[in-house]
DNA sequence: GGGGAAATGTGAAAATAATAACATATTTTT
DNA sequence: AAAAATATGTTATTATTTTCACATTTCCCC
Protein backbone atom coordinates (compact mmCIF):
# COMPACT_ATOMS: atom_id res chain seq x y z
CA UNK A 1 0.00 0.00 0.00
CA UNK A 2 1.30 3.44 -0.93
CA UNK A 3 -1.56 5.94 0.89
CA UNK A 4 1.52 8.08 2.35
CA UNK A 5 3.53 8.00 -0.88
CA UNK A 6 0.68 9.82 -2.76
CA UNK A 7 -0.68 12.00 0.15
CA UNK A 8 -1.11 15.28 -0.42
CA UNK A 9 -0.29 16.34 2.92
CA UNK A 10 2.73 15.22 3.67
CA UNK A 11 4.50 17.12 6.44
CA UNK A 12 8.10 18.55 4.94
CA UNK A 13 9.52 15.76 7.26
CA UNK A 14 8.01 13.25 4.93
CA UNK A 15 9.30 14.59 1.54
CA UNK A 16 12.46 13.26 2.88
CA UNK A 17 11.41 9.80 3.20
CA UNK A 18 12.10 7.63 0.28
CA UNK A 19 9.65 5.31 -1.28
CA UNK A 20 10.57 2.21 1.04
CA UNK A 21 10.45 4.17 4.32
CA UNK A 22 6.83 5.86 2.80
CA UNK A 23 5.46 2.41 2.54
CA UNK A 24 6.77 0.93 5.79
CA UNK A 25 4.81 4.04 6.96
CA UNK A 26 1.88 3.22 5.39
CA UNK A 27 1.93 0.08 6.93
CA UNK A 28 2.17 1.36 10.12
CA UNK A 29 -0.44 4.28 9.95
CA UNK A 30 -4.01 3.74 10.75
CA UNK A 31 -5.96 7.06 9.85
CA UNK A 32 -9.17 9.08 12.01
CA UNK A 33 -11.67 11.23 10.90
CA UNK A 34 -12.53 13.11 14.22
CA UNK A 35 -15.62 15.62 14.24
CA UNK A 36 -16.21 18.90 16.31
CA UNK A 37 -15.17 18.85 20.02
CA UNK A 38 -13.73 15.13 19.67
CA UNK A 39 -10.64 14.52 21.66
CA UNK A 40 -7.56 13.52 19.59
CA UNK A 41 -5.17 13.54 22.33
CA UNK A 42 -6.09 13.69 26.32
CA UNK A 43 -3.73 15.14 28.87
CA UNK A 44 -2.06 12.70 30.88
CA UNK A 45 -2.70 9.66 28.96
CA UNK A 46 0.38 7.96 27.25
CA UNK A 47 1.57 8.96 24.05
CA UNK A 48 2.04 6.07 22.44
CA UNK A 49 2.02 7.35 18.53
CA UNK A 50 2.58 10.17 16.73
CA UNK A 51 -0.03 11.83 15.55
CA UNK A 52 -0.02 14.10 12.64
CA UNK A 53 -3.49 15.93 11.98
CA UNK A 54 -3.49 15.92 7.62
CA UNK A 55 -6.46 18.40 7.83
CA UNK A 56 -8.45 20.12 9.63
CA UNK A 57 -8.25 22.80 12.09
CA UNK A 58 -7.71 21.85 16.33
CA UNK A 59 -7.03 23.25 19.85
CA UNK A 60 -3.78 22.80 22.15
CA UNK A 61 -5.10 22.74 25.65
CA UNK A 62 -4.04 22.27 29.56
CA UNK A 63 -5.38 22.48 32.68
CA UNK A 64 -3.59 25.41 34.53
CA UNK A 65 -3.59 26.24 37.99
CA UNK A 66 -7.19 27.77 37.92
CA UNK A 67 -8.83 27.27 34.59
CA UNK A 68 -8.13 25.72 31.47
CA UNK A 69 -6.21 27.46 28.88
CA UNK A 70 -5.73 26.87 25.12
CA UNK A 71 -2.32 27.06 24.46
CA UNK A 72 -2.59 27.43 20.99
CA UNK A 73 -4.54 26.60 17.42
CA UNK A 74 -3.01 24.38 15.03
CA UNK A 75 -3.93 23.64 11.42
CA UNK A 76 -3.07 20.63 9.59
CA UNK A 77 -0.76 19.33 7.94
CA UNK A 78 0.86 19.62 11.31
CA UNK A 79 2.28 16.91 13.70
CA UNK A 80 0.14 17.44 16.97
CA UNK A 81 1.94 15.69 19.93
CA UNK A 82 5.98 15.66 19.23
CA UNK A 83 7.10 17.53 22.39
CA UNK A 84 5.07 15.37 24.08
CA UNK A 85 5.82 12.00 22.50
CA UNK A 86 9.90 12.83 22.54
CA UNK A 87 10.02 14.61 25.71
CA UNK A 88 8.10 13.10 28.14
CA UNK A 89 6.24 9.49 28.10
CA UNK A 90 2.59 11.11 28.92
CA UNK A 91 0.97 13.86 26.92
CA UNK A 92 1.25 17.46 28.45
CA UNK A 93 -1.30 18.85 26.94
CA UNK A 94 -4.74 17.73 25.34
CA UNK A 95 -5.39 18.58 21.19
CA UNK A 96 -9.50 18.71 20.75
CA UNK A 97 -10.43 18.93 16.96
CA UNK A 98 -12.25 22.19 16.80
CA UNK A 99 -13.72 21.78 13.10
CA UNK A 100 -13.81 18.09 11.64
CA UNK A 101 -10.06 16.61 11.36
CA UNK A 102 -8.32 14.04 9.39
CA UNK A 103 -5.42 12.61 11.58
CA UNK A 104 -3.06 10.05 11.19
CA UNK A 105 -1.61 7.85 13.71
CA UNK A 106 1.78 6.61 13.12
CA UNK A 107 3.62 3.95 15.30
CA UNK A 108 6.19 5.16 17.13
CA UNK A 109 9.16 2.24 16.97
CA UNK A 110 8.45 3.48 13.07
CA UNK A 111 8.71 6.43 13.23
CA UNK A 112 11.93 6.45 15.71
CA UNK A 113 13.13 4.69 12.60
CA UNK A 114 13.26 7.18 10.33
CA UNK A 115 14.73 9.90 12.90
CA UNK A 116 17.25 7.58 13.24
CA UNK A 117 18.59 6.86 9.85
CA UNK A 118 17.29 9.75 8.13
CA UNK A 119 18.98 12.42 8.99
CA UNK A 120 17.24 14.89 6.47
CA UNK A 121 13.90 13.84 7.87
CA UNK A 122 15.22 14.22 11.53
CA UNK A 123 16.55 17.85 10.28
CA UNK A 124 13.02 19.14 8.95
CA UNK A 125 11.72 17.82 12.32
CA UNK A 126 13.80 19.74 13.65
CA UNK A 127 13.75 22.91 12.27
CA UNK A 128 9.53 22.49 12.82
CA UNK A 129 10.46 22.29 16.06
CA UNK A 130 12.48 25.21 16.50
CA UNK A 131 9.51 27.40 14.59
CA UNK A 132 6.99 26.08 17.26
CA UNK A 133 9.21 27.23 19.98
CA UNK A 134 9.80 31.06 18.49
CA UNK A 135 6.33 30.96 17.67
CA UNK A 136 5.19 29.67 21.46
CA UNK A 137 7.70 32.56 23.16
CA UNK A 138 5.76 35.05 20.76
CA UNK A 139 2.49 33.81 21.45
CA UNK A 140 3.67 33.98 24.85
CA UNK A 141 5.05 37.51 25.39
CA UNK A 142 1.73 38.71 23.48
CA UNK A 143 -0.67 37.07 25.41
CA UNK A 144 0.41 38.46 28.73
CA UNK A 145 1.15 42.14 27.84
CA UNK A 146 -1.70 42.95 25.42
CA UNK A 147 -5.06 43.41 27.59
CA UNK A 148 -8.65 42.24 26.50
CA UNK A 149 -9.59 44.54 23.10
CA UNK A 150 -6.03 43.69 22.04
CA UNK A 151 -5.33 39.65 22.73
CA UNK A 152 -9.05 39.84 20.91
CA UNK A 153 -8.44 41.69 17.76
CA UNK A 154 -5.30 39.98 17.58
CA UNK A 155 -6.92 36.88 17.30
CA UNK A 156 -9.97 37.64 15.05
CA UNK A 157 -7.08 38.66 12.95
CA UNK A 158 -5.66 35.84 13.44
CA UNK A 159 -8.70 33.93 12.14
CA UNK A 160 -9.82 35.89 9.13
CA UNK A 161 -6.01 35.96 7.71
CA UNK A 162 -4.62 32.69 8.57
CA UNK A 163 -7.32 29.99 8.85
CA UNK A 164 -9.99 31.23 6.68
CA UNK A 165 -8.82 33.73 4.44
CA UNK A 166 -12.11 35.85 4.76
CA UNK A 167 -13.74 38.26 6.51
CA UNK A 168 -16.43 36.69 7.25
CA UNK A 169 -16.08 33.54 8.67
CA UNK A 170 -18.08 31.46 11.59
CA UNK A 171 -16.03 31.36 14.60
CA UNK A 172 -15.13 27.86 15.75
CA UNK A 173 -15.21 28.52 19.57
CA UNK A 174 -17.27 30.03 21.82
CA UNK A 175 -17.20 33.39 23.96
CA UNK A 176 -15.40 30.97 26.80
CA UNK A 177 -12.83 29.27 24.85
CA UNK A 178 -12.01 32.37 23.26
CA UNK A 179 -11.27 33.71 27.14
CA UNK A 180 -9.18 30.57 27.54
CA UNK A 181 -6.85 31.24 24.37
CA UNK A 182 -6.73 35.01 25.35
CA UNK A 183 -6.90 35.17 29.30
CA UNK A 184 -9.86 36.73 29.79
CA UNK A 185 -13.37 35.47 31.15
CA UNK A 186 -16.11 34.95 29.32
CA UNK A 187 -18.13 37.84 30.19
CA UNK A 188 -15.19 39.96 29.43
CA UNK A 189 -14.83 38.67 25.87
CA UNK A 190 -18.94 38.85 25.55
CA UNK A 191 -18.59 42.67 26.69
CA UNK A 192 -15.75 43.19 24.29
CA UNK A 193 -16.64 42.18 21.07
CA UNK A 194 -19.87 43.89 21.70
CA UNK A 195 -18.33 46.94 21.72
CA UNK A 196 -16.34 46.50 18.87
CA UNK A 197 -19.56 45.68 17.33
CA UNK A 198 -21.13 49.43 18.99
CA UNK A 199 -17.95 50.70 16.87
CA UNK A 200 -18.50 49.57 13.91
CA UNK A 201 -15.52 47.37 13.37
CA UNK A 202 -17.32 43.95 13.27
CA UNK A 203 -20.57 42.58 12.62
CA UNK A 204 -21.87 39.60 14.91
CA UNK A 205 -24.90 37.55 13.99
CA UNK A 206 -24.32 34.68 16.69
CA UNK A 207 -20.96 32.51 15.80
CA UNK A 208 -20.66 34.46 12.56
CA UNK A 209 -18.55 37.17 12.52
CA UNK A 210 -17.78 39.95 9.58
CA UNK A 211 -14.56 42.25 9.72
CA UNK A 212 -15.67 45.44 8.75
CA UNK A 213 -12.75 47.65 9.87
CA UNK A 214 -9.90 46.07 9.54
CA UNK A 215 -7.45 48.36 9.89
CA UNK A 216 -8.51 49.26 13.61
CA UNK A 217 -8.32 46.12 14.37
CA UNK A 218 -4.82 46.16 13.47
CA UNK A 219 -4.10 49.31 15.09
CA UNK A 220 -6.46 47.51 18.53
CA UNK A 221 -4.22 44.35 18.39
CA UNK A 222 -1.06 46.39 18.16
CA UNK A 223 -1.74 48.14 21.07
CA UNK A 224 -3.36 51.51 20.87
CA UNK B 1 43.15 20.11 20.18
CA UNK B 2 40.95 17.84 22.15
CA UNK B 3 38.77 20.78 24.35
CA UNK B 4 35.82 19.25 23.77
CA UNK B 5 36.59 16.07 24.64
CA UNK B 6 37.93 16.20 27.63
CA UNK B 7 35.27 19.26 28.68
CA UNK B 8 33.32 18.00 31.69
CA UNK B 9 29.88 20.11 30.54
CA UNK B 10 29.16 18.50 27.64
CA UNK B 11 25.51 18.63 26.46
CA UNK B 12 23.88 15.29 25.93
CA UNK B 13 23.93 15.70 22.33
CA UNK B 14 27.35 16.47 22.41
CA UNK B 15 28.22 12.85 24.56
CA UNK B 16 26.88 11.28 21.20
CA UNK B 17 29.93 12.74 19.27
CA UNK B 18 32.94 10.14 18.34
CA UNK B 19 36.58 11.15 18.73
CA UNK B 20 37.04 12.83 15.40
CA UNK B 21 34.12 14.70 15.75
CA UNK B 22 34.80 15.80 18.81
CA UNK B 23 38.15 17.20 17.68
CA UNK B 24 36.65 19.20 14.85
CA UNK B 25 34.10 20.26 17.18
CA UNK B 26 37.31 21.76 18.98
CA UNK B 27 39.06 23.21 16.37
CA UNK B 28 35.56 25.01 15.15
CA UNK B 29 34.38 26.49 18.41
CA UNK B 30 35.70 29.38 20.46
CA UNK B 31 35.02 29.89 23.95
CA UNK B 32 34.11 33.39 26.32
CA UNK B 33 33.45 34.19 29.43
CA UNK B 34 31.11 36.92 30.00
CA UNK B 35 30.32 39.30 32.88
CA UNK B 36 27.42 40.07 34.74
CA UNK B 37 25.40 42.22 32.39
CA UNK B 38 27.19 41.47 29.03
CA UNK B 39 24.65 40.53 26.22
CA UNK B 40 25.48 37.36 25.06
CA UNK B 41 22.72 37.10 22.08
CA UNK B 42 21.00 40.53 20.48
CA UNK B 43 17.67 40.19 19.30
CA UNK B 44 17.38 41.34 15.76
CA UNK B 45 21.06 40.14 14.87
CA UNK B 46 21.92 37.43 12.65
CA UNK B 47 22.54 34.41 14.07
CA UNK B 48 25.79 32.71 12.92
CA UNK B 49 26.81 30.23 15.31
CA UNK B 50 25.47 27.69 17.90
CA UNK B 51 25.82 29.03 21.52
CA UNK B 52 26.29 26.97 24.39
CA UNK B 53 26.10 27.54 27.49
CA UNK B 54 28.78 25.59 29.84
CA UNK B 55 28.54 27.29 33.27
CA UNK B 56 26.49 30.48 34.24
CA UNK B 57 22.78 31.22 34.41
CA UNK B 58 21.43 33.93 32.03
CA UNK B 59 18.28 35.26 31.04
CA UNK B 60 16.48 35.26 27.62
CA UNK B 61 14.21 37.76 26.95
CA UNK B 62 12.57 39.49 24.15
CA UNK B 63 10.32 43.24 23.54
CA UNK B 64 6.70 42.79 24.07
CA UNK B 65 4.53 45.30 22.50
CA UNK B 66 4.38 47.17 26.02
CA UNK B 67 7.55 46.57 27.59
CA UNK B 68 10.99 43.88 28.01
CA UNK B 69 9.85 40.32 29.41
CA UNK B 70 12.09 38.08 30.18
CA UNK B 71 11.22 34.46 28.66
CA UNK B 72 12.86 32.35 31.06
CA UNK B 73 15.91 31.86 33.18
CA UNK B 74 18.63 29.36 31.91
CA UNK B 75 21.85 27.57 33.57
CA UNK B 76 24.12 25.76 32.13
CA UNK B 77 25.29 23.41 30.42
CA UNK B 78 22.71 24.05 27.87
CA UNK B 79 22.52 25.22 24.46
CA UNK B 80 21.28 29.16 23.86
CA UNK B 81 20.08 29.86 20.92
CA UNK B 82 19.15 26.86 19.18
CA UNK B 83 15.57 27.47 17.83
CA UNK B 84 16.88 30.85 16.46
CA UNK B 85 19.54 29.38 14.99
CA UNK B 86 17.45 26.60 12.80
CA UNK B 87 14.19 28.21 12.87
CA UNK B 88 15.09 31.55 11.40
CA UNK B 89 17.81 33.35 10.26
CA UNK B 90 17.93 36.22 12.92
CA UNK B 91 17.72 35.89 16.88
CA UNK B 92 14.38 36.25 18.12
CA UNK B 93 15.26 37.30 21.80
CA UNK B 94 18.08 38.31 23.25
CA UNK B 95 20.67 36.33 26.66
CA UNK B 96 22.41 38.62 29.05
CA UNK B 97 24.24 36.95 31.65
CA UNK B 98 22.88 37.24 35.34
CA UNK B 99 25.68 35.56 36.66
CA UNK B 100 29.75 35.47 35.31
CA UNK B 101 28.78 32.58 32.28
CA UNK B 102 31.31 30.12 30.18
CA UNK B 103 30.04 30.38 26.94
CA UNK B 104 31.59 28.08 23.54
CA UNK B 105 30.74 29.98 20.56
CA UNK B 106 30.32 26.49 17.80
CA UNK B 107 30.53 26.94 14.17
CA UNK B 108 26.97 26.52 12.78
CA UNK B 109 28.51 24.64 9.46
CA UNK B 110 30.20 22.46 11.68
CA UNK B 111 27.37 21.82 14.02
CA UNK B 112 25.25 21.12 10.67
CA UNK B 113 27.23 18.42 9.97
CA UNK B 114 26.70 16.59 12.88
CA UNK B 115 22.98 17.23 12.82
CA UNK B 116 23.42 15.44 9.16
CA UNK B 117 26.12 13.00 9.45
CA UNK B 118 25.19 11.52 13.24
CA UNK B 119 21.97 10.61 13.74
CA UNK B 120 22.04 9.89 17.75
CA UNK B 121 23.82 13.57 18.03
CA UNK B 122 20.49 15.03 16.19
CA UNK B 123 17.94 12.63 18.04
CA UNK B 124 19.30 14.28 21.27
CA UNK B 125 18.76 17.28 20.11
CA UNK B 126 15.30 17.05 18.85
CA UNK B 127 14.83 15.61 22.78
CA UNK B 128 16.16 18.93 24.36
CA UNK B 129 13.70 20.39 21.82
CA UNK B 130 10.87 19.09 23.44
CA UNK B 131 11.76 19.14 26.67
CA UNK B 132 12.14 23.12 25.96
CA UNK B 133 8.69 23.23 24.17
CA UNK B 134 6.76 21.71 27.08
CA UNK B 135 8.89 23.56 29.24
CA UNK B 136 7.72 26.53 27.48
CA UNK B 137 3.79 25.94 27.37
CA UNK B 138 3.90 25.32 31.60
CA UNK B 139 5.72 28.34 31.93
CA UNK B 140 2.94 30.37 29.61
CA UNK B 141 0.57 28.80 31.94
CA UNK B 142 1.76 29.20 34.73
CA UNK B 143 2.78 33.13 34.69
CA UNK B 144 -0.79 33.82 32.43
CA UNK B 145 -2.98 32.45 35.22
CA UNK B 146 -1.32 33.07 38.73
CA UNK B 147 -1.00 35.95 40.19
CA UNK B 148 2.01 38.57 41.65
CA UNK B 149 2.31 36.60 44.72
CA UNK B 150 1.54 33.17 43.14
CA UNK B 151 4.35 33.89 40.45
CA UNK B 152 7.08 35.60 42.94
CA UNK B 153 6.44 32.68 45.41
CA UNK B 154 6.98 30.25 42.38
CA UNK B 155 10.47 31.93 40.76
CA UNK B 156 11.92 32.65 44.39
CA UNK B 157 11.83 28.36 45.23
CA UNK B 158 12.47 28.03 41.74
CA UNK B 159 16.03 29.88 42.59
CA UNK B 160 16.35 28.58 46.04
CA UNK B 161 15.27 24.56 45.06
CA UNK B 162 17.00 24.63 41.25
CA UNK B 163 19.43 27.37 41.02
CA UNK B 164 21.28 27.60 43.79
CA UNK B 165 20.20 24.93 46.35
CA UNK B 166 19.96 26.82 49.55
CA UNK B 167 17.27 28.64 51.17
CA UNK B 168 19.32 31.57 51.42
CA UNK B 169 20.95 33.50 48.14
CA UNK B 170 21.29 36.41 46.41
CA UNK B 171 18.63 37.69 43.77
CA UNK B 172 20.57 37.82 39.94
CA UNK B 173 17.92 40.24 39.21
CA UNK B 174 16.92 43.40 40.19
CA UNK B 175 12.87 44.14 40.87
CA UNK B 176 11.79 45.18 37.79
CA UNK B 177 13.54 42.15 35.78
CA UNK B 178 11.82 40.04 38.64
CA UNK B 179 8.85 42.28 37.17
CA UNK B 180 9.39 40.90 33.70
CA UNK B 181 9.91 37.42 34.24
CA UNK B 182 6.47 37.49 36.78
CA UNK B 183 4.45 39.85 34.41
CA UNK B 184 4.38 42.85 36.97
CA UNK B 185 5.35 46.19 37.51
CA UNK B 186 8.65 46.96 39.95
CA UNK B 187 6.35 48.45 42.42
CA UNK B 188 4.20 45.42 42.81
CA UNK B 189 7.33 43.12 42.95
CA UNK B 190 8.33 45.56 45.89
CA UNK B 191 5.11 45.32 47.97
CA UNK B 192 4.84 41.90 47.15
CA UNK B 193 8.12 40.68 48.94
CA UNK B 194 7.77 43.40 51.40
CA UNK B 195 4.38 42.01 52.03
CA UNK B 196 6.48 38.33 52.11
CA UNK B 197 8.67 39.37 54.32
CA UNK B 198 5.98 41.39 56.69
CA UNK B 199 4.12 37.75 57.42
CA UNK B 200 7.73 36.10 57.94
CA UNK B 201 7.75 33.92 54.84
CA UNK B 202 10.71 35.86 53.43
CA UNK B 203 13.80 37.59 55.18
CA UNK B 204 15.59 40.35 52.53
CA UNK B 205 18.30 42.66 52.94
CA UNK B 206 18.77 44.38 49.79
CA UNK B 207 18.89 41.44 47.02
CA UNK B 208 19.58 38.99 49.82
CA UNK B 209 16.69 36.47 50.69
CA UNK B 210 16.30 34.19 53.08
CA UNK B 211 13.20 31.37 52.71
CA UNK B 212 12.01 31.18 56.32
CA UNK B 213 8.56 29.31 55.38
CA UNK B 214 8.57 27.58 52.48
CA UNK B 215 5.44 25.29 53.14
CA UNK B 216 4.01 28.58 53.02
CA UNK B 217 5.71 29.44 49.89
CA UNK B 218 4.97 26.45 48.24
CA UNK B 219 1.38 27.19 49.24
CA UNK B 220 1.54 30.33 47.23
CA UNK B 221 2.78 29.21 44.34
CA UNK B 222 0.40 26.28 43.33
CA UNK B 223 -1.73 29.52 44.34
CA UNK B 224 -4.89 29.39 47.38
C1' DG C 1 -42.44 23.02 16.92
C1' DG C 2 -41.97 22.83 21.88
C1' DG C 3 -39.20 22.41 25.93
C1' DG C 4 -35.03 22.16 28.28
C1' DA C 5 -30.17 22.87 28.31
C1' DA C 6 -26.41 25.45 27.04
C1' DA C 7 -24.51 29.64 25.60
C1' DT C 8 -24.47 34.54 25.53
C1' DG C 9 -25.34 39.44 26.97
C1' DT C 10 -25.24 43.00 30.47
C1' DG C 11 -25.03 45.82 34.67
C1' DA C 12 -23.15 46.65 39.26
C1' DA C 13 -19.87 45.57 42.80
C1' DA C 14 -15.42 43.81 44.15
C1' DA C 15 -10.69 42.61 43.40
C1' DT C 16 -6.29 43.08 41.56
C1' DA C 17 -2.66 45.46 39.82
C1' DA C 18 -0.81 49.67 37.32
C1' DT C 19 0.46 54.29 37.63
C1' DA C 20 2.01 58.41 39.66
C1' DA C 21 4.50 60.81 42.92
C1' DC C 22 7.70 60.98 46.11
C1' DA C 23 10.89 59.30 49.98
C1' DT C 24 14.72 56.55 51.04
C1' DA C 25 18.46 53.60 50.34
C1' DT C 26 22.29 51.70 47.84
C1' DT C 27 25.86 51.70 44.47
C1' DT C 28 29.04 53.82 41.51
C1' DT C 29 31.90 57.41 40.11
C1' DT C 30 35.18 60.72 40.78
C1' DA D 1 34.28 60.57 51.11
C1' DA D 2 31.08 63.32 48.58
C1' DA D 3 28.14 63.56 44.79
C1' DA D 4 25.50 61.61 41.34
C1' DA D 5 23.08 57.97 39.57
C1' DT D 6 20.51 53.98 40.19
C1' DA D 7 17.54 51.08 42.64
C1' DT D 8 14.02 50.32 45.99
C1' DG D 9 10.06 51.23 49.16
C1' DT D 10 5.51 53.23 50.05
C1' DT D 11 1.04 55.41 49.65
C1' DA D 12 -2.97 57.06 47.25
C1' DT D 13 -5.33 57.10 43.09
C1' DT D 14 -6.83 55.15 38.83
C1' DA D 15 -7.70 51.62 35.47
C1' DT D 16 -8.80 47.15 34.06
C1' DT D 17 -10.85 43.01 34.65
C1' DT D 18 -13.23 39.53 37.36
C1' DT D 19 -17.07 38.01 39.76
C1' DC D 20 -21.82 37.75 40.67
C1' DA D 21 -26.48 37.92 39.45
C1' DC D 22 -29.78 37.57 36.29
C1' DA D 23 -32.03 38.29 31.59
C1' DT D 24 -32.07 36.70 27.00
C1' DT D 25 -30.99 34.00 23.15
C1' DT D 26 -29.66 30.02 20.62
C1' DC D 27 -29.15 25.23 20.07
C1' DC D 28 -30.56 20.57 20.23
C1' DC D 29 -33.39 16.67 20.78
C1' DC D 30 -37.63 14.36 20.94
Amino acid sequence: MDICKFCHHKSKASEKLNDSELSLQSENCAEYRFKKGDIIIRQGALSSNVIFLREGLVKLHMTGPLHEQIIKITYGPAYLGLPSTFGDKYNHYSVTAIEESLVCFIDLSTFRTFVKNNPDFTYQLMIELCVNELDSYHRCVSRTQKQVSGGLAENLLFFADTIYHSNKFELPLNREEIGNLIDASRESVSRTLSNFHDEGIIKIENKKITIIDKERLRLISQYG
